[in-house]
DNA sequence: ATCAAGATGTTATACTATAACAATAGATCG
DNA sequence: CGATCTATTGTTATAGTATAACATCTTGAT
């Protein structure tokens, strides 16, 4: 499997791997994340958690998950899957895509990260890179203009392995 | 004046800067480069990428260009910007800030660049990086996972100087 | 059991963006 | 010059994204 497929899954439905671990497991870190900080992973929060983990590792815009939950949960509208979103955001166990108004799990949910994404323009695949390379060179060209950063959006869009060979 | 200025304005209505010639540099820029490439710069993009550099340096949504365009053209709605501003977009003259649903005029439209933006999250002044540094670490990073890079979003947020000293 | 805080339900609406077709204006060629 | 073709703009309608505001319910603490 190419470094590509394994950083975005980190674990690993598409070529190989088994999405359903892929699942379980960020699920249950999940758990242990929220238990540890003494904050509630709801039904509904959870519920939302695992919709956009089963997307596969391609981000999943608001009203895409709203019709998926609404299947085993009927009250369920805009605000409901927002503001699930936003607890899950805050707890850095997802992320927003802003270049594609979509939602994606966040591979790493313990470590220190920034949200650097590359994603497929074909399959739509994203994988976090979270490299302190790119962290230093964008600090260090911030700090020589004098300003000081606090969040970063870094959005890479092109093509991965496997959808370019199969492209040529 | 800060790098930071001087990078958000590259020639110079906040911290003294003539934004008067400012704006008008850049329509004239804009003239040359769509007359150099035989397209044309009509009265009503001309008149939304003046609206856009009037903004100052903070970035503008599409329908607070609206707001102002429909004072001298009353047959303004939503299609008439967006078309506009897809036309300034894929000119290169403006850049459309994922992360704030909103448009800038672009600082350099001559140059090779890929929009990397600083945004002081007081102010709302953003500036344009467009240094080769993070750009090459990012290809880097993107290599090493075999990824073909083809398009980037790099958006930081935080303070820029002045409001980094107005504040503390 | 009561109470306070947090979470969810509910309704309505704001904001962002585009589809689809009609009309007009500019360029090009005979 | 006028016909014609294409690009641009006009016009109407609607899709898609996100949040405000207030009501109700659940949970956990005392």
């Amino acid at each position: 499997m190419s470094k590509f497929r394994e950083t975005a899954m980190k674990s690993l439905s598409g070529d190989g791997h088994d999405h359903g671990s892929c699942v379980a497991d960020a699920l249950q870190r999940a758990e242990a994340i929220c238990a540890a900080r003494g904050v509630r992973l709801t039904k509904l929060r959870r519920h939302v958690l695992e919709l956009v983990w089963e997307s596969g590792h391609a981000p999943i815009g608001a009203y895409d998950l709203l019709r998926r939950l609404d299947k085993e949960h009927a009250s369920a509208v805009p605000p409901t899957v927002y503001r699930a979103l936003d607890f899950l955001i805050e707890q850095g166990l997802v992320h927003r895509i802003e270049s594609l108004k979509a939602f994606v799990g966040c591979a790493s949910p313990q470590e220190d990260h920034v949200g650097q994404f590359l994603i497929c323009r074909n399959c739509g695949t994203a994988a976090e890179m979270n490299d302190a390379r790119i962290d230093r060179a964008i600090n260090k060209v911030a700090a020589e203009l004098g300003f000081v950063a606090d969040g970063r959006v870094v959005e890479v869009r092109g093509l991965c392995p496997s959808c370019r060979s199969s492209e040529a």
